[in-house]
DNA sequence: ACGGTCGTCTGACGGCTCGTCAGATACTCT
DNA sequence: AGAGTATCTGACGAGCCGTCAGACGACCGT
């Protein structure tokens, strides 16, 4: 189960080079918090994990490269998530469920602010590799929410018009950009408990049918 | 009202001028459509729009400021989309007017999209300028949609729990990102027909309490 | 301890874009 | 036509990109 890391040049690598490519990682992260997600150099970022410009491209072919290596590394705090929607929504009291969740998701977004957005980035523009590491993050918590949308819809509780998939990918969307929006719109006239409690209405009615 | 055009040294500019910011301005969104979001220099939009690069420099400070102009010139279009919002929907025969809606915003969006991303790029990394664009942007929807909400709290279709103002945020950010999403999720899946109304489906019970 | 070997790292380079001048060019008006 | 202004450009220093050939250093066998 455990891959063997490699070089650009394809050799397998030791433990010296492991430590070194993730010093690089490391600081990767550190500069797209620090300089914003367009403004990364690879220069700047040898130069914060002290090494030469070369040692960058030993271990990756270009940027996007490293940044897709983060990506996966995103995954593993996506996955948990969908443990909070298990099982199904489906009594006014789960209302709560919903609320910790979006908290959870939250939280897993601004921590992961700067490498999602440049995934996103990436996979709408097409790029195949990036679209398939956000399917796979992603699909986990989609693939759940369509079965909760489909229970929903056999218990009558939702409408038979909405399908569930799209559904699913409806609220991920809303909530990925509402984080980003959120700032702003507390500066606008809504309080982060009330948008807090918004986006646990809407998806909460969306996914189980009922009101809060 | 008609604001003079200024070089970047400060002077108002003539017709000859025009017309040359007006070509490099199409050149910048030409290569943002060809190249990508990511990719897009200076040297080629001069290239484009048969200049040399000093003369970009000249109207504009830097590359942002083209994708400015190009945000503030997209508001236009987007304006026009108040009026579907009118009056309120209060009856399940308006579900028709919210599938409208979705399509003009989905034709909005796909029109104007690299400009957009990266208005909302630089807008999410605090930038003053591209907030501000937004915000005359999407405020204008927001506020509609906002209004509708609190109708329909008053009229007793919509549960006063929910925020108006970050409920039609929310709506937004759902609209936003699902059309961003729209392509991959049909390979997926979910039919374009079907995303539209499911989109249609949450929107209109959202902002008028009501089932389609 | 010592020289050899292989894995790892780096200095230096050509090629490119950036953004800025000073000066060339094109238009306008008399 | 010629003066004067508006507009454009060639050429440049600076900085990043991505690639080599070779330097360094950790570990091995003797």
């Amino acid at each position: 189960m455990h891959e063997e890391m490699l070089a650009t040049d394809g050799r397998i690598i030791g433990e010296r080079a492991i430590a070194t490519r993730q010093r690089l990682l490391d600081a990767t992260l550190t500069l797209l918090r620090r300089d914003g997600v367009l403004d990364v150099k690879v220069v700047d970022i040898t130069r914060e994990a002290g090494a030469a410009p070369a040692t960058f491209y030993q271990y990756f072919p270009d940027l996007d490269a490293a940044i897709l290596a983060l990506a996966e590394a995103a995954i593993d705090d996506e996955a948990p998530l969908v443990d909070l929607l298990l099982p199904a929504w489906s009594t006014p009291a789960d209302a709560e469920r919903a609320r910790a969740f979006v908290d959870a998701y939250a939280r897993y977004w601004s921590e992961h602010y700067a490498v999602l957005v440049l995934r996103n980035l990436r996979a709408d523009e097409g790029d195949v590799d990036f679209r398939s590491v956000r399917s796979r993050a992603n699909l986990l918590l989609v693939r759940r929410m369509a079965e909760m949308v489909k229970l929903g819809q056999t218990e009558g509780r939702i409408a038979a018009t909405l399908d569930p998939f799209a559904a699913a990918a409806a609220m991920m969307a809303m909530l990925e950009r509402l984080l980003a929006y959120q700032n702003e719109l507390s500066r606008r006239g809504s309080s982060k408990a009330a948008q807090r409690e918004t986006l646990t209405t809407i998806l909460f009615h969306t996914l189980s049918g009922l009101a809060t």
